[in-house]
DNA sequence: AACCGCCGTTCTAACATCACGAACTTTAAG
DNA sequence: CTTAAAGTTCGTGATGTTAGAACGGCGGTT
């Protein structure tokens, strides 16, 4: 099963792994499953199984796996490892409360946008499946907001690491398009995503700092382009945004 | 470095999950870090590093590695499996809302009591950092909630796994007394931790269970002694667990 | 400015360990 | 009771992992 591997990575750790998405997109799955699905034989996939076992990788319900606890403390872990990331979580709150659009709190990692709080009404549903889920940062409004605050050349290391993909006919696929509306980003304070991303799914993103101006993170709002659309509501929506952003760093200031 | 090992458990995965470990209670660290404290070569602490890089379970900023946005991704999906979990989320702020003290959702895997959500004001901290985490069943008043609802060989079948550990000097570490108690908790609906855990720290429980009777979790509240005790305070505080509970139980019952 | 030391990364060879498939056990179904 | 399907255990051979040394890069020091 072995071939031409990617430079250094060791095989059992990487199939381990592959087994816990595998679970994850199942929702749960049985040895038998998994080792057709993947095609290996059972008594491997048992072995990893078994060993995710011990350490409460997953849980076991006869016969039946799914992921277990141990991922979710290690998981948040990811979320509450700075200060300014737990307080986000209160403020992502404010901002649905006080916009009524699907609110998100995204930070950089390694070159991407990922998810640590969302807020939306009961009925919205799909909300909370995201988290740490990672989208680019230059077809979006958090990556934007974010990426007009890091140095030139941070930003041009990201865009060399992932590029500009086109995902749909709205996104941004060239550089200096890209450079000259981040500029636009710093003077205005807020960034736009005009279904750059996802199909009619716009937003309006604002990034937050610290009092040394490294950037935190990025709060936003999104919703369909009738909702955030119309020069008078963009500018008053993003105006409640900044808002939002300033208390935030206000508040995190004096912790 | 091979040994004595656990019965079936693959080495390579584990020494890889135990390196997450690591990072999660060093809050990141360096490569040379990891090999002195985990007393391995560098190279083989590196090749786990860039395997759980490729995978993004961890994330490396300039020689510093910290645990990364899938495990967020995946441990999220422990928390959102069921309808009920996510629901749960909601009314744990209610019940703290109206309770006033620190408030969470627990769920049983493996035996153990674990944590889905919390709610706490902003201001009495150490609230999210416990997701995630596991206590014992028999000591806490989640647990004791749970168990009071599982058919007796269940409850069995754990205590022979867990045994009933003694964590203060109020633990229950008499089976029988357990089941009594256990009764007791069905005939009142609620059940009570007194300091039985954690020095000092009270709490009262309520299981929430579906249509057909089967317990998806547990909510508590939990306190001080001061603040849960005297007989009406106990009485009215369970009152409002129980009704939060019920709500929930209907809500749960129309999606 | 050059040296030195520390740390991360790459390389290679040896051998421990993991994957595989067959045998065994258990559970469910007809 | 028989048969089937699924989970688990076991042994062996091939592979991938480990360990340690060598390399290269970075920062501090004299």
């Amino acid at each position: 099963m072995a071939s031409h591997n990617d430079s250094q990575t060791l095989q059992t750790t990487t199939t381990s792994i592959e087994i816990l998405e595998f679970l994850e997109e199942a929702d749960g799955a049985r040895v038998s499953e998994i080792a057709d699905t993947m095609d290996m034989p059972k008594s491997t996939v048992h072995g990893h199984l078994a060993t995710l076992k011990a350490k409460e990788f997953v849980t076991q319900q006869a016969d039946f796996y799914h992921l277990g606890p141990e991922l979710l403390r290690l998981g948040n872990q990811v979320r509450t490892r700075e200060e300014g990331y737990v307080l986000a979580r209160e403020f992502t709150e404010r901002l649905f409360d006080v916009v009524g659009l699907r609110s998100i709190f995204a930070v950089e990692m390694g070159g991407k946008a990922v998810f640590l709080h969302t807020a939306s009404g009961p009925k919205m549903g799909w909300t909370h499946e995201r988290l740490g889920n990672r989208l680019h940062l230059h077809n979006t409004a958090v990556g934007k907001a974010i990426l007009a605050n890091l140095p030139r050349m941070r930003v041009e290391q990201i865009l060399d690491t992932w590029g500009l993909p086109e995902e749909t006919e709205n996104t941004v696929t060239d550089r200096e398009t890209l450079y000259t509306e981040l500029e636009t980003v710093r003077e205005q304070g807020y960034a736009i995503n005009r279904a750059e991303n996802f199909k009619e799914l716009h937003g309006i993103g604002v990034a937050a700092t610290d009092h040394a101006d490294n950037v935190i993170g990025a709060f936003s709002v999104t919703g369909p382009e009738h909702s955030l659309s119309g020069p008078d509501k963009e500018a008053s929506i993003a105006d409640s945004v900044v808002e939002i952003v300033n208390e935030y760093e206000l508040e995190l200031a004096l912790v």
